[in-house]
DNA sequence: ATACGGCTTAAACCATGGTTTAAGTCAACA
DNA sequence: TGTTGACTTAAACCATGGTTTAAGCCGTAT
């Protein structure tokens, strides 16, 4: 098994080193190897959790939901459902809320046609 | 012209009357007219000036960003391009970011998939 | 030997976007 | 007249998601 630094880990997603060490405090990255002088050790899974962790922020959800995800999925096959249903769930809150950017959006391109208008008449 | 009252303007949008207030303090609903008594007295002008701004948090635009917008928009047709140029920027990085949660729901739906199959084999 | 880069910690600090609290004013209704 | 209900304020408080600071330890290249 290969194993990253915290420095290595932060370029690889370029993310600050301090992100992942508040990351592992709140329960994100947990099973954390340390070297024998204390240093983080990132492992494949670590960084595979990482990825994950990423991926969900990437779609808003609260670090308070990704520490009970990443939970069950420490815990094993016994979540699957949980799983299951938190990301079902999750997926149609994404699609929700790009509903919602998208339906806004339409007055915002009304207002850039408005103005279009308006300068076209200068 | 009709005026309604801080109850009346958040019943309609269904938010706080704190909302509101916050929003008047921020900058984001200037010329906000009052009653004798010292209420605020929202007019037609406050109720567009009030949709416009939740209409571009939906699409998460920051405050800071909401009253310069407004600031623009009281100061008068002047402003047409630099609002011109903003819109079209924030339109961009809302698509900017709905097209990050698009890819992102596809690493979801690989989790969903994965979970449905290992409980069909159940 | 020492100096430097890369790591460690706890705790303080910060920005954003509100919400809550406490104390008070005012209008209308009983 | 007094008591609701709707409003006012400033200031404190809160949650979220980090970032920064200060002090220190370790390994290695000079």
């Amino acid at each position: 098994m290969k194993y990253v630094t915290i420095g290595e880990a932060a370029a690889a997603y370029h993310i600050p080193e301090s992100t992942l060490r508040y990351y592992e405090k709140q329960g994100l990255l947990p099973l954390m190897e340390r070297d024998a002088a204390g240093r983080r050790l990132f492992s494949e899974m670590q960084m595979a959790l990482l990825e994950t962790v990423l991926r969900l922020k990437q779609t808003h959800m609260p670090i308070h939901d990704i520490r009970q995800y990443i939970a069950w999925v420490i815990e094993g096959e016994s979540t699957t459902e949980l799983r299951l249903d938190m990301m079902t769930k999750h997926k149609q809150a994404v699609l929700d809320e790009i509903a919602s950017m998208t339906d806004a959006l339409q007055g915002i391109d009304v207002k850039i046609e408005r103005y279009l208008t308006r300068l076209q008449k200068k």
